[in-house]
DNA sequence: AACGATTAGATTGTATGCAAACAAGAGGGC
DNA sequence: GCCCTCTTGTTTGCATACAATCTAATCGTT
């Protein structure tokens, strides 16, 4: 009995946070998860059939779910040599905060341009007043878990607050190139969340004020010192624990 | 008899140019064309069933294919309800020349910083020196395609350049980015390359002769001015022709 | 006649089986 | 003893079969 065999939907259920429309999407998010957490260590090589086992789904799926991760740069594989986890962030954690200070001083810049636009041209677009709430909300729900000390969910939550900014943007291209590194830049950030994470929350905050009074240059400034002190945050904690 | 069914290993062959590991690669390099010529025109839904049948593969490498122009913005897709080329990236031709600038600004300055290191730390760097040599040899070949008016050649010839210099950067997250992109920027590319291209093709001397000479300011500047003007030249183009 | 529920068709998602390709080890030749 | 070749085992890649879901055309109701 090589493969799971049975109409075993149910299993372990997963997450009901986003609409789960097929089962490869979901796996694919289990496995973006234990990576970052470590359950599947860097460089460590990833078997279709053990994935498939442990995740209780047929090869597809968990085929379908590695291309998606490689695309995301957090596995690599070779034709007929199989997938590994991608080394460690930490190679180019250099290059990651670099294009994240042009790449989203680009959004900022651009969301701001947008929000003169809105409060000028008289036209709410409702779109864009739906992004702007969900910002509020994502930056309560911080606050919360900040409060409550859960830094694991405020590494989603920050990701969250800064994809909402590259949609405020209005440009599709920016979110396809964020969600491009987010995994990345996720992964990254976990490692530093708890001493970075509290600090950094409030400057979300000044971030929001730039683009909501329409300041272009300002907000795209704010931006990329907000990224620029969580890389020297990073380094910092990194020449600490050389352990 | 739904699907192919034989060992049709043979049927065209295509590029001998890329080493074809895995049909599925193939095929969607033939796909990517397809759809760059207009073969699959912008919004057309592409059934897998449909595809399996003209590239004569099943559906397997067929999904896989469109996972992979997906993440390069060439499809989209919803669950269960199938993919569609992508609208024309006329749409978003100002968000990708933006994104150009700020990122092969940055390739092109982080290449000089590293001349710049090859030549006072005297360590060549035997991969460093492969690529640098291959961009000689793009030079060249696109110079002899220019004077035969192969401009569909030098479409894909432009797009190699511009990776070379990535490469060059010596970062991989660079590159990944720029693959990312990569198919969208030769599909926009490719709608003005007869008027832009000649022009155009000399820059890339200028581009790597600072890179050559490590001045890091000037390499991203000459980069940055390099792409403005295929902006304005692809503007002004579509201003010409509003037909 | 317009609107909504329902059912039939088509299409995607997933499971399984088999063939091709890689990888490592045994065996023989130099 | 070392290197080369062949063989065997494991793993990925692909083809096919089937189930789940969406879509749209039909039928019934208001």
């Amino acid at each position: 009995m090589p493969e799971p065999g049975s109409r075993s939907r149910s299993s372990s259920a997963a997450k009901p946070s986003a609409a789960s429309p097929s089962n490869s999407i979901a796996v694919g998010a289990k496995i973006r998860h234990d990576i970052i957490k470590g359950v599947h260590p860097p460089g460590g090589k990833l078997r279709e059939a053990a994935l498939a086992k442990q995740y209780d789904v047929s090869r597809i799926p968990i085929r379908e779910a590695l291309r998606s991760l490689e695309s995301e740069g957090l596995v690599e594989s070779r034709p007929y040599s199989g997938s590994m986890v991608a080394p460690s962030p930490i190679e180019d954690a250099e290059d990651l905060f670099e294009i994240r200070i042009v790449l989203e001083s680009a959004t900022a810049k651009r969301a701001a341009k947008r929000a003169a636009q809105q409060s000028s041209g008289g036209v709410p677009d409702e779109r864009w007043r739906m992004i702007r709430k969900e910002i509020n909300e994502i930056l309560a729900a911080g606050d919360i878990v900040i409060g409550e000390e859960r830094y694991e969910d405020l590494a989603v939550l920050n990701m969250r607050f800064h994809f909402a900014i590259a949609e405020l943007s209005g440009s599709l291209s920016f979110v396809s190139l964020l969600r491009q590194i987010s995994g990345k830049i996720e992964w990254l950030y976990s490692l530093n969340v708890t001493r970075r994470g509290p600090q950094a929350w409030p400057e979300h905050r000044d971030i929001i004020a730039a683009i909501d009074a329409g300041q272009e240059t300002k907000a795209a400034e704010v931006m990329g010192q907000h990224v620029r002190r969580s890389r020297d945050s990073y380094f910092a904690m990194m020449a600490d624990r050389p352990a």
